[in-house]
DNA sequence: GTCTATACTTCGATAGAC
DNA sequence: GTCTATCGAAGTATAGAC
């Protein structure tokens, strides 16, 4: 581990998630990968054996990164439909980009990926039920959430939209 | 072009959009839609030089369809919400195949795919915005469609998910 | 219009030096 | 813990027979 930065494992595991983001798994060959965190490819192999340990380990920090979210949630100041909504949004935070990424890989069919993110989801449905008290608008708001998600990723995300959600949630009685 | 089924140049664009959305942009190589088409490479390239002409044709043939199906949404009997809210959750038809497969695509980061994508949610938006009479409405009713798409494509639907929009709506007075 | 054969490149992974 | 060298498999694409 170098004294200065984060340890190499994080340093390969944050340029995996960068390259998924931004140019899909196609993209994110171990090649890509071991040049973006400077490595060489030997250096890669030598943290993570293989691809799939590679997802592995990114799966293992998002579960640590998702827990800590789900706590922030329970607690935020502005209640926790606010706190999701405004998370929901990519601000380019480190736990944001591990979503996006692990969506990417959930796509290419693979369980460990899609189950990961099936239990983060749980966990903010429950908070999204227990605080609204009511399973349909907890849901309806979980699908504007995953919404606001999937325009970010997909480069079609309106500036304007948080502030027309909002709105209309206001009209619920929900914020 | 065989006398019985679609011709050839379809069937290969079937195929492709089938790999892209069972399997992901690395899924769908040359090989892999040649072999789903019945077909050998060579033949597939025939029909197009390359892989790049091949999501050209995909996008193409997206756009004719994505035109008859604003036109539905204009014409629909339960008017423009229920319509875009029910063909928001994956059918299966061959409409909602070409529009995640060409999500698949814009993901890795090509910019055509995102402008047909692009295009498209605007035509939606315009209708909507037209049926409700109300801009941050619409806007919200977009994004829980494209919750209900994304959740569909990343295996995380829950089968309540309509029937608790619909509900919430309905509250609105939308539906 | 479709096939086989083949060239070239890139990918994932191993081996072994330092 | 990191590097270079290398291998086999798979990817895109071309050439030419049928």
């Amino acid at each position: 581990m170098p004294v200065d930065g984060r340890p190499t494992r994080d340093r390969l595991i944050d340029a995996f998630e960068s390259l998924l983001v931004s140019s899909g798994s196609r993209g994110a060959t171990l090649d890509a990968v071991a040049a973006a965190a400077d490595v060489s490819k030997g250096g890669l192999l030598y943290h993570f054996h293989s691809k799939d340990e590679l997802v592995e380990g990114m799966l293992e920090r998002l579960r640590v990164q998702g827990a800590a979210d789900v706590e922030k949630m329970r607690t935020a100041p502005n209640g926790a439909v606010d706190f999701y909504l405004e998370t929901s949004v990519d601000s380019g935070s480190d736990f944001d980009r591990a979503l996006i990424a692990t969506a990417r890989i959930a796509q290419e069919n693979d369980p460990r990926a899609s189950s990961a993110l099936a239990d983060l989801r749980e966990a903010w449905f429950a908070e999204l039920r227990e605080h609204t008290g009511d399973e349909a608008l907890a849901r309806t708001i979980q699908l504007i959430g995953d919404g606001l998600y999937f325009d970010d990723t997909t480069g079609l995300a309106a500036d304007d939209a948080l502030s027309h959600v909002r709105a209309v949630l206001s009209r619920l009685d929900v914020l």
